[in-house]
DNA sequence: AAAAATGAGACAAACGTTTGCACAAAAACT
DNA sequence: AGTTTTTGTGCAAACGTTTGTCTCATTTTT
C-alpha cells in the first residue's frame, strides 16, 4: 500500500539525467557540475532517498560490518566493552554484529565460521576460556579477514590485539597499601593456569621490591576462584605467622567470598583487614564491606581501542597487510580506583571514581 | 593473497552447466535431476562454496538482520535478554544488530532511523525512560517495517509487545510474606509516574484481601530510587504505628539502600525484618544481608518470546499484515524465587522455586 | 505412428549501485 | 580559425543470486 523506498533510478527519471550522473553527484564527485548536483540533491530530499545498503554492500564487496565475538555478555567487563565497540564502531560508519562463546570452544569455532563467510569484513574476539585450539583463528588470515584480540588474547604469535596490563594497577595496589602502613599483604591469587594470575604476582612482587621490602611467597596463595577455594586459601593466609593486616585478592567474587567468611571470623573488614580487590562488579560499590579500592580495567576503552585498530586494517589494501607485517599490540594500564564511599585517606595518586 | 570465495558461475564452469542449474540443485529443486545435484553438490564442496550473502540480501531485497534498540546492556535484565534474543534469532537463520539508546529519547530516534532503511527486516525495542513522543515507530508501521516492543512498552495503540506481569510476582512475595507470619508488611514502592509502581501496588493489594486481610495505605510508601528516598521511606516505614515487618522493596538498589540503612539502626536482616525485592542484579546472591527472595522478571524468556513474535511477522506478506489486524500482546507472569545463595545463570528457565 | 505430456536443464532479466570509458559541448590555447 | 584542453554527462558492465519462461529430448498416451 505504501511507496517502496527511491532509487538512483527514480532520481534520475524524475530530472531527466542518467543514474550515474545521480550517484555521481550525490557523491559531490568532481566531474558533475554544481548546478546539477543542487538540483541531483534537492530531488534526493524530496523523495526522501536512503541508498539501499545491500546493494552497495553486494556491490563491493564488503559489508562494513564487525564480527564481535565474546564469551559472556552478563559480565560487566564484557557489556562494558561492547560498548566501546558499538559506540566507536558507529561512529565510522559501521556496524556491530556479535555473538556470545559462552566460554565454549566448539561454540566459538561454529561462529568465526558463521561471521566468516561474506558477513563480516573483520573480527574482534575475546577468546573462550576453554579455547585450546586456534586453527579458526589462523583460517582467518589466510582468507585475509582481520582479527584484533581483545582482553584474552590467544598465545599464538602475529596477531593485533587490546589488552591489559595488570601489573600495573597491582603494583599500584600494593603501593596503596604500603602506603596506609601496611606491612604484611597477602594476594589471594588465582590459579597459576592463568596468565592473569601471574601478573598479578609480578605487579606484587615490584611493588615490595621498589619499597625495599623482601617479598613473603607465602602471603601469595592460588586458589581456584570457587567459594570454597577462597576460604580455604584465607585460612591459609590467617594462620601465617606474619598474619596479614591487608589482602589483595584477584577479583570481586573472591574479594566477596574473603570478606564475607572474614566477617565470620569477627574480623574487621577495612579496619583488622583492608582490602583490595579487581573491578568487575559495578555494584561493589553499593554494598557495605565492600573493598577499599579497585583495580580498574577499562573495559570501554579497550574495546574502543581494538576497533579503531581493526578499522584502520579494514581501510587497508590487502597488499598494504601482506607487505608490513606489522601488528598491533596496544596494551592499556590498569589503574587502582579508591572506592570512593571509603574514603578515609588522602591520596596525591589514585583517580576516584564518581 | 589467495582464493577469493566460490561463486555459482565457479561450480557453473567446472561442470559445465548454467547457473541457474546450479542455484537449484543447491536448494533442491524438484526440476533438477538426481545425478546432476549429486554432481554440483559435490563440486560445491570441492570448491568449498559459500552463498555470498551480501547477494542474496540484495536480491531479496531483506537483509535477515533484525535491530534490537535497548536503553542500556550494563543492566543485567537487558544483557539476559539479548541472549534470548541472540540464541532465538540465530537457531533461526537471522542475525541480530543491537543498539543502546543510553535512556536518550534523541538517541534513540537516530537509532530507528539508522536501522530503518534497508538495514533491517524488524525491530525489537524497549523504550527509553525518557521517551516521550512516538511518531518515530508510528512512521515504522507506515513503511512495513514490524516492531516488537518488549518490557518497556509505549502507551500507543496496536503494537505487538511482550512484557512482563509484576502483580503476579508481587502477589506471590506478599503471599509467600503473609504464609511466613507477618501481618505488617511495607512496601517500598517507586514513583507514582512509573506504570511499575501501581503494578507493584496492585499485586499488593490483591494478596491482602485474598488473604482476608485489610489494605492500610500507610504500608505503601513511594520513594524516588535514590538512597535519600529510600532512607526516608524507611524512616516514615519504621515510625508506623503497625511498624512492619516484612518490606517488599521496589528493586534490588532499593533493598541494598533499605536494608544498610537498616542495619545502621541495628535492625537484624532477615530476622526483625524480612526482605524481598526484584530480580535486577545477579551479584544479589553472593552478599550478606540480601532480600530473602525476589521476583524473576524472566528477561532471558521475554528476549526470546518477542524475537519468535518478530521472525513471525516477518515470514508473513504485507497483505497479510494489513488484513489482519491483529496483535501479539504476550505477558510473562513473573515469579516469585527463593534466594538459595546459588548463583543465578541467563537461563530460560531458571526456577529452584521450593 | 503421431500427438501429447513430462522431465531436465538453459537463457536472460532483475535487484541498486559504482565506475571505467566514451563523447559532446564549451573554453582555452595557438 | 583551427586545435587542444577542460568540463560535464551518458553508456554499459559488473557484482552473485534467484526465478519466470523457454527449449529440447525423452517418455507416455492415443
Amino acid at each position: 500500500m505504501f511507496n517502496k523506498p527511491a532509487t538512483l533510478k527514480k532520481i534520475a527519471k524524475a530530472l531527466n539525467i542518467s543514474v550515474s550522473t545521480v550517484s555521481r553527484a550525490l557523491h559531490d564527485h568532481p566531474s558533475i557540475g554544481q548546478i546539477t548536483k543542487m538540483r541531483v540533491k534537492q530531488k534526493a530530499i524530496e523523495l526522501s532517498y536512503e541508498p539501499n545498503q545491500a546493494a552497495i554492500h553486494f556491490q563491493k564487496g564488503k559489508s562494513y560490518t564487525i564480527g564481535v565475538i565474546l564469551p559472556e555478555l552478563s559480565e560487566s567487563f564484557f557489556s562494558a566493552a561492547i560498548s566501546g565497540i558499538e559506540d566507536t564502531a558507529y561512529q565510522k560508519g559501521y556496524t556491530v554484529l556479535f555473538a556470545q562463546s559462552h566460554d565454549d570452544e566448539e561454540k566459538e569455532k561454529n561462529l568465526v565460521e558463521k561471521m566468516k563467510n561474506q558477513r563480516v569484513d573483520g573480527l574482534l574476539v575475546s577468546i573462550s576460556k576453554k579455547t585450546s585450539t586456534y586453527e579458526h583463528f589462523e583460517m582467518l588470515k589466510k582468507q585475509s579477514i582481520p582479527v584484533v584480540f581483545f582482553d584474552r588474547i590467544p598465545p599464538i604469535k602475529n596477531i593485533h590485539y587490546v589488552n591489559c596490563n595488570i601489573e600495573t594497577g597491582t603494583f599500584d595496589a600494593v603501593n596503596f597499601l604500603l602506603k596506609k602502613g601496611h606491612r604484611s599483604i597477602g594476594l589471594l591469587n588465582g590459579t597459576v593456569s592463568l596468565h592473569a594470575t601471574s601478573e598479578r604476582k609480578e605487579g606484587y612482587i615490584k611493588a615490595m621490591v621498589k619499597n625495599r621490602l623482601k617479598f613473603d611467597p607465602t602471603l601469595v596463595i592460588n586458589c581456584d576462584l570457587t567459594e570454597e577455594g577462597t576460604i580455604n586459601a584465607m585460612d591459609s593466609l590467617l594462620k601465617n605467622k606474619r598474619k596479614p593486616t591487608a589482602i589483595v585478592t584477584f577479583n570481586d567474587y573472591v574479594a566477596l567470598y574473603a570478606i564475607r567468611y572474614a566477617r565470620s571470623l569477627n574480623i574487621l573488614i577495612n579496619d583488622d583487614i583492608d582490602f583490595v580487590s579487581y573491578a568487575n562488579l559495578p555494584i561493589i560499590n553499593y554494598i557495605d564491606n565492600a573493598p577499599l579500592a579497585s583495580v580498574e580495567q577499562f573495559p570501554y576503552l579497550q574495546g574502543q581501542k581494538a576497533t579503531e585498530i581493526l578499522i584502520d586494517l579494514l581501510n587497508r589494501t590487502n597488499d598494504e597487510l601482506d607487505v608490513e607485517q606489522a601488528y598491533y599490540r596496544i596494551t592499556v594500564d590498569s589503574r587502582l580506583i579508591i572506592n570512593d564511599r571509603m574514603i578515609k585517606y588522602n591520596l596525591a595518586d589514585p583517580i576516584t571514581n564518581p
